[in-house]
DNA sequence: TGTTAGCACTCTCGGATTGAGAGTGCTAAC
DNA sequence: GTTAGCACTCTCAATCCGAGAGTGCTAACA
């Protein structure tokens, strides 16, 4: 790639940063005001044919101002832009936030999707850790009527997951605290596979139960990482960007593909830190409108997943790389925390 | 309310009808051909511009067909439309569905609400069955880590929650079963202020646990009543008068708003049977835009809930009601048999 | 008295036109 | 290398029709 020059470089940060702000083609004119250059506007016009020429900007139409292409923000992210970081106020309220919040895996994931989307007013995504595999821990029946049980499933993780049984017959709350107790000392630490296997061995309904056991513990293996929360869906939607219509119901309608989403934030944040994916760099279609500030947080190796911000191209980068690094590290510590050490 | 010759009748209802389809004001050309009567478009005005005079119809302005008031709507609703049945083969569908799924309350509302959305191609709103007041069933405490238990906690209802505890002192495992096995004992069957005063004459370690079951009961409690289970809000975008962007905008808005929204249900849907609210009946600025069906379902004075389709007000409600009243009955019998008998 | 044909009138909507404004790119001078 | 000057391009908003749809009235008719 080619180098630039001090001032082309000063040029090109000061379309990205009045595009960003504005969301109009910058002009020469604008340029000479806000750069800080002590030359004319025909010398920016010059630098400006330059910069376009090397791929970093682009013309809407012919008497439109500049506005960056994805190489220009790019280059903006990785030699330009000054680090941010949040203020420690922010900071500070972020962190007691989490603290006043119970010690629960989902609700830390939907506040750190709110945390992030009103820091960043873009839509926030974040998925649920996933444990590297789910192994039990503890189940428990309990007696709900005649001919409904509840059988409550803890992983060791933490997970718990439950779920209601039909009974054939009626059996007494004693007689289901026994199975419960005879069926934790035999699959404690064993993991789905083991458990199917075991299944085999056992009476009618222990063997019943162990089914729903496993069926459960495969839901949970596909799901947790199936789970995506959002939030901030109408912070995106006020950027000007989507004044039409069809762009607006294009995003909504890709927001509501959980799938989409989860395979789309794996493929692209797959190592610790902060990762920007800009527009078409991700090489799909449907994302090519949209830039990604993602983030990978846990405890690396183990039980983990991804925090991130969605919003357009235009996008102030610098502000939302500092917010996601923090909430990110912010939620490596709970992890810490909670599985670890 | 003036009442309306046959004639009159038929042509309010073909207004409609067209109205609803096409979501164009209707001229009395068009309804000459659609109403059937053997009269000239002539006369058709003379019925519509007694009906406007009555208020059943308006202009948007001089020159345009006519569209329904609320009034129309509300004369169609009461007197005119016929009532619509799921076809059978869809009611085996969904009742297929429904079986399909786990025991699980949270899945239930989730395919309620999407049937409902899929079914009526309009947003569906379903609140998640409330009990009348939660009672202790169950509790275990299992341990995480060595400073970290968990403990989940079943009411009489089959509602499931958890926690994480953060232990001061690592307490083993056996310790653990020990305590939940005598707060079980004790607990069981007991309400939420029962509990706060037993907790007040235990060990240190079991009265903070009982704290923690209290403080969950109170947020089932208060939750139960406040999630409202959404789907199909990109259907509602797709009608015709969310084309302009500030509509598109307050609609989103106040689907955002849980709070609002379970508000203005618990508000219109008091009693067992399917309710229709049109536009402004609702006497709230915010819904003038929107009719809702909504039916409450569930065991009358017992657990129960609401199920509803939120649409515009150009709606099909003939159909949307026969849906609504399917969803809601077959909710009914879920909870009947889960709960009741 | 209810129904109908005829017709003038009204209002919207889409397309074409136009002029101001913004910004460029080139040239020639500094 | 930088700058002033200027012609040129393109958009955007405002404006202006004209076609089309539909009404409401009147007068004639059954």
């Amino acid at each position: 790639m080619a180098d630039l020059t001090e001032r082309q470089e000063r040029v090109l940060a000061s379309v990205v940063r009045e595009y960003v702000e504005t969301a109009q083609p910058v002009g020469s004119e604008t340029l000479v005001r806000k750069c800080g250059l002590r030359v004319s506007s025909a010398t920016i016009r010059n630098e400006l044919a330059a910069l376009e020429e090397m791929g970093f900007l682009t013309h809407p139409h012919t008497s439109a101002g500049r506005m960056p292409t994805e190489k220009g923000y790019r280059y903006f992210v990785e030699s330009l832009m000054q680090e941010f970081e949040l203020p420690p106020v922010e900071q500070r309220m972020i962190r007691h936030q989490f603290h006043q919040v119970t010690l629960d895996v989902d609700q830390w994931m939907r506040l750190a999707a709110a945390v992030l989307a009103r820091a960043s007013r873009n839509t926030a995504l974040v998925t649920a850790p996933l444990a590297a595999q789910c192994r039990f821990k503890h189940l428990q029946l309990v007696s709900i009527s005649e001919q409904v049980a509840l059988l409550v499933l803890v992983l060791q993780d933490g997970t718990v997951k439950q779920q209601m049984l039909a009974l054939a017959q009626p059996i007494s709350q004693e007689e289901l605290v026994r199975v419960s107790n005879r069926l934790n000392t035999h699959l404690v630490g064993l993991n789905l596979d083991q458990i199917r296997v075991l299944a085999l061995s056992l009476s009618v309904f222990e063997s019943d139960v162990l089914h729903v056991v496993a069926s459960l513990m495969q839901q949970i293996d596909m799901r947790s990482s199936h789970e995506v929360y959002r939030d901030g869906i109408m912070d995106i939607l006020r950027q000007p960007e989507f004044a039409a219509i069809e762009r607006m119901q294009a995003l909504l309608e890709m927001l509501e593909q959980r799938t989409l989403l989860e395979e789309i934030l794996s493929e692209f944040a797959p190592e610790h830190g902060v990762q920007v994916v800009i527009g078409g760099e991700s090489q799909r279609e449907e994302m090519s409108d949209y830039s990604m500030v993602l983030s990978r947080y846990g405890l690396p190796g183990e039980t983990g997943g991804i925090v991130g911000v969605l919003g357009p191209v235009r996008m102030q980068y610098a502000r939302t790389i500092g917010i996601v690094r923090y909430v990110s590290s912010l939620l490596d510590d709970l992890m810490a925390r909670m599985y670890g050490r």
